[in-house]
DNA sequence: AACGTACATTTGTATATACAACAATTGTAT
DNA sequence: ATACAATTGTTGTATATACAAATGTACGTT
């Protein structure tokens, strides 16, 4: 028996409750299939969102809190991440001349290298977790989703 | 501009990319507001899941492996959150004498009536996240995230 | 210019988690 | 009866994350 089996079962639990832990549940093992599908590049899920986001901003270098307002970590978590691409050589970092408070990210080309190849794998684990939702019910997810009232 | 919109706004991303990161968003934000509900109980939302299942089973002692089945986490971390509930003397742990391979868990009194106090706390949170959605929304919900194709 | 305040990022610390290796017990086949 | 395999749980280690405090910089007021 699975855990959703369970969830349905689970009389005790409000129809919230139940929602919440599916919600959940189904995050979780999105996590660990996207991360197993990184693996092979050692670069985390977090690492690689990073690196997408630095890409999709065509040459302008980005600060930290640019970086950090498209993400889900916290401001030091976004610090250590982009420590861990430098480290790796696929961004770059330096003080922005006009405010040094601020610092300037960008991707390098070897950056940009390995993300064409992270691409696929991701896109590849997506499409197989995703192949049983139309089109339509893709959206519609997403407007339930949009429907729970965070923050 | 808040994730959603920019998710939205965000032509790069692919349909599937778009309703992953949404899905994960929603995910991030809930469990903040459930993690922060528990704050005052000092009680971690994982510690908090441990105790919703043990009292589910009406007294029947688990072992950790069916506590395991009913959660998100690994193995070993159940054992370790068990050690924490252990040591605030939320639950009870001793090997089971059929099976010396296996221990036995139980909730406490104590346990309980911490419990009872998070039930609001909790119930009230998610209450507060999904009263946006109808009852028939919700088991759509449900039967779309069931169509995530995941293990 | 000096002051206080807000901003942008970093660092310290505690906790949480994943993964792999290990240990102990039980089950099964020869 | 013994060897081998499977089950159940624990521990070590590395990494990840949250939260709070600290650092350095910029800005507005007087």
């Amino acid at each position: 028996m699975n855990v959703e089996e369970q969830i349905k079962t689970n009389s005790d639990l409000s129809q919230n409750t139940r929602s919440i832990i599916h919600l959940t549940l189904v995050h979780h093992r999105i996590q660990e299939e996207l991360t197993a599908a990184l693996k092979p590049f050692e670069v985390s899920l977090q690492q690689f969102n990073v690196l997408r986001i630095l890409r999709g901003r065509n040459g302008v270098a980005a600060n930290l809190s640019s970086i950090n307002n498209r993400m889900v970590t916290k401001m030091s978590n976004t610090t250590r991440l982009v420590d861990k691409l430098l480290a790796k050589g696929l961004v770059s970092r330096q003080t922005c001349p006009s405010n040094r408070r601020k610092v300037e990210i960008d991707i390098t080309p070897e950056g940009k290298k390995l993300l064409t190849g992270m691409d696929k794998a991701i896109a590849d684990t997506e499409a197989a977790l995703l192949n049983g939702l139309k089109k339509e019910e893709l959206e519609l997810l997403n407007t339930l989703l949009d429907k729970i009232k965070v923050k």
